[in-house]
DNA sequence: CCAAAAGTGTTATGTCTACACCCATGA
DNA sequence: TCATGGGTGTAGACATAACACTTTTGG
């Protein structure tokens, strides 16, 4: 290992940093792909990325190509949580890539603007299902942008970023329903997050109801307090395998 | 960014993976370091690391790196947390490293056989403190270990790996007291970890008392179960900056 | 016998869950 | 007024924490 260390004499490699941007409408979580325009694996989706510049960070490199793709300043919530490079993952040279994750809302729009290439909110049930076949091994890195997800709602403030400037207690309930795929007792989400002062602040104002009427919901603003974990949590420890009761 | 994806002309970088080894002597957790030989931060300790080959994948590259450094093979346990690109972390170079954590168990021996350059187990405490100084960005990848492993002991096995094949409830508590900086009742301990089947299986041996006399301990291995998360969790909430009680 | 450490029992307190019930709105 | 969804109350199940108590060893 002593004699190994010649920086004259290095493996080369490219280095991209790959986005993974997720949102919520009509109630399904979804990834925003982009069509490849070419070879290899053209006309197939994948993730957004490209290369990483000597003169930047990673983290500035992901915020770049997140604004070249959707014109979004996201400069917070942005999250590395993987690096990619197993050999022959690009057929044209090696590339390491390190995979950051992204939550938007309103992305529709964004999507549509970009017009240079094709873009689409994939639901990712059909991307874990196999529905849409995706270039390179993103299929695993979005798998694992799942996960990360299931996890970051419970223990970052995450979930608020799914959900507008201002929402409904069903708008942020609907969020872990939809990521979790679990049906939360409303009155008892409710509780939760108003149990302590910090995650949300009553605004005063009311959403209008549906058509089928119903009682307008209070309207909230995301408090201080989810930078240190949300105050929803997964049911304790229920269908664990293995397990004896 | 179309235009820019032209594979013929990228911007080279090196590739290197770095492995945090991590284990618990004396009641205190430590860290793997080794001094450099050669310039630059000639002399001074650095985390055990190296080159990634184009032929093999990131993991491969860590487990090989472990290998060297101490003649474990650890092919589980080797988990990937982070990847460190800033210009300018090496002076020479562009250099991204991919950082790996591994939880090893009796190093004490192995260290002291890696003769070639020196190497120590430095209380974590000292390099927090800055008693110690690493070379390049090293000190951030180490304290960003750190919070990945208080992390992974509560939804992870990973309190078992510091641990030996058999081992008693103290030695395991100890585990947990001395990464989360807490003290836990032993009582309530013991009925955590024994109330579910597969976290702990026991041997029927005793361990055998200390100099000053007391009740043997029973030995346990460590169950199946361990996988799903571990059985013990941080207080509720306790001291929260900012929350209302 | 005494000190020390392991292990068990018990009780108060807190948290979670299910579900009954009331409130406010559109049609 | 009825249907629909929002919001409140509450009793039982369950989990946690604190600590007294018993057991088993070395001196």
């Amino acid at each position: 290992m002593p004699g190994d260390y010649d920086p004259s004499r290095f493996p080369p490699f490219a280095v991209t940093v790959d986005v993974v941007i997720m949102t919520m409408s009509e109630g399904v979580l979804r990834v925003l792909l982009v069509r490849r325009g070419e070879a290899p694996y053209k006309g197939m989706w994948a993730i957004p990325g490209g290369f990483k510049r000597p003169t930047e960070t990673l983290d500035e490199a992901a915020r770049r190509e997140l604004f070249e793709e959707t014109g979004v300043e996201a400069a917070s919530q942005l999250t590395q949580f993987g690096a990619y490079g197993d050999p022959g993952r690009d057929p044209r040279m090696n590339v390491v890539t390190i995979a950051y994750l992204t939550v938007l809302r309103d992305v529709g729009a964004i999507a549509a603007g970009t017009d240079a290439v094709d873009a689409a909110l994939v639901p990712v049930s059909d991307v874990l299902r196999g529905t849409v076949d995706l270039a390179f091994d993103h299929l695993g890195i979005v798998r694992d942008a799942i996960e990360r997800v299931r996890v970051e709602i419970e223990v970052s403030g995450l979930a608020t970023a799914f959900v507008g400037g201002t929402f409904t207690m069903a708008d942020l309930r609907a969020v872990y329903e939809a990521i979790w795929g679990v049906q939360l007792d409303a009155a008892n989400f409710r509780r939760s997050v108003v149990a302590e002062d910090g995650w949300v602040i009553p605004t005063g104002q009311r959403a209008r109801p549906g058509p089928a009427g119903g009682r307008p919901a209070e309207l909230y603003r995301a408090g201080h307090a989810w930078d240190h974990g949300g105050p929803i949590h997964r049911g304790p420890r229920t269908e664990r395998e293995g397990g004896k009761r």
